[in-house]
DNA sequence: ATCAGCTATTGATCTACATCAAGGCGCGAA
DNA sequence: TTCGCGCCTTGATGTAGATCAATAGCTGAT
């Protein structure tokens, strides 16, 4: 089994509502420190493209994303934006022991977040070390994926972004199960052209430039607004400048 | 006291000689749990250019760098390089819980690297919850380092990463100490112009041109090979990108 | 003293992507 | 039905940085 596919399984076993995805692990956990996460748990929603919080600002919370996809970005002064986290459903906002977000975090689609309050999180991850391990698997994987991010960002083409890209949001997408008998992958690209220039650090026409060529080649085939279908994922693949067996970028 | 003085001062209290830093924390340490580090503790150097162990490799140990730079980069296929992490005197090499290394792990200059072997330091993280406590700090900093280089290379221009470059350098070079009484500040800039353009997402033509042309406008002056001088931290600041206050790279 | 092998610099040219600009499509509001 | 507004596409042009190429300094070996 590859490590792609065992991260596709551990995704779809893991629990969106629980900033460590304890369902996934939970056989180690006390039945009380779960009761502990349930009592300072709440729900927030949000409307595509509304920010949850600005760089700088208070965020007296940790999240953990439920539904949607939410972005970290940052910007500077003169306005340039880059993406630095994308966030799908189970993934972890908020940083232990930092009382500001380093990032401006937006609803890319209506997003729903499943959060608690900082203070008691950073007690119980004190009270229970299995959080913390948990925690640091997570950064650990998030580092990870930093860094195929920073290889895509400082030294692929355009066009082995646009692939990259695809390729990584079908990887991670749940609907995934929309997998056609005849290994064609159809599912949902949630993104506008902008956010997805943000991610790849390119200008939004080049993003539909590519796009364009990509489907002229027969790679992708788009279907209604956002509906992407991939008629053969390895040929795909082959267009992202990645090893073969590489790119686990989680 | 600003983000950035704060971070220096805890560098220049860290231990390299520990993968966890620990003179800087071990207050909160039990005894033991140091002779358990100690006891499976040991050194290896490398000469500048050296390869640690390539990326796919068996990686048996965890260590911390204890003198000297070293670099982890990917490669693609056909030999495109980029750097994605730069590793100087107590940084943290390794990932508990994987026995390959996922990237190439090189000398930049002489090197000693301060060894554990990964079983025993897995253990005792076990054993330790204080460990993987500070383990998890520190990979949160990384990663804050990580997204603040994703930002360098897909937004910023050739003169600004150089900037960048020489910032983050100036601010996490132990020999900082070399500031001079009128605010100038001097130290080594030990990387080859390929190691920067490495870093840099550049090639190693458009590095030395920027250097040339910060060299013109006097915001850099080198002496020597390598040794740089920054007769205006602030006025090199400003070429960055970066606002003010921020920039926290570590 | 000479030479081979690095590393760095600088120039000439090329090109991938950015920038500027003009429509087009779809959708909700009036 | 029409208008306005987001979002996307496509074309024309500009440019930052890549690529190709020549040379120079430095170091250590013969």
């Amino acid at each position: 089994m590859t490590r792609n596919s065992a991260k596709i399984l551990t995704y779809s076993q893991d629990c969106n509502e629980c900033p460590i995805r304890h369902r996934a692990v939970c056989a180690r956990c006390e039945s009380d420190e779960l009761e502990m996460l349930e009592q300072f748990k709440y729900y927030r929603s949000f409307e595509a493209g509304q920010t949850v919080v600005w760089a700088g600002d208070k965020m007296d919370f940790v999240a953990s994303v439920v539904t949607g996809i939410a972005t970290l970005s940052q910007t500077m002064e003169d306005g340039r934006r880059q993406m630095v986290g994308l966030l799908l459903p189970s993934d972890f906002v908020g940083r232990p022991g930092r009382e500001t977000s380093a990032y401006d975090v937006t609803a890319a689609t209506d997003l729903v977040m499943c959060c608690f309050r900082k203070k008691p999180f950073e007690e119980m991850m004190l009270r229970t070390p299995h959080i913390g391990q948990r925690l640091l698997e997570m950064t650990l994987d998030e580092l990870d994926a930093a860094r195929e991010w920073m290889l895509l960002l400082g030294r692929k083409t355009a066009r082995e972004k646009i692939a990259s890209l695809v390729c990584i949001i079908a990887r991670r997408d749940a609907s995934l199960q929309l997998k056609a008998s005849d290994g064609e992958l159809r599912f949902d690209l949630p993104l506008t052209r902008e956010a997805m220039s943000e991610y790849l650090g390119l200008t939004l026409e080049t993003v539909s430039r590519q796009m364009s060529a990509l489907r002229k080649e027969g790679l992708i085939v788009t279907e209604g607004k956002r509906q992407i279908i991939i008629p053969d994922f390895d040929r795909l693949l082959e267009e992202t400048g990645d090893d073969s067996d590489g790119g686990f970028l989680v």
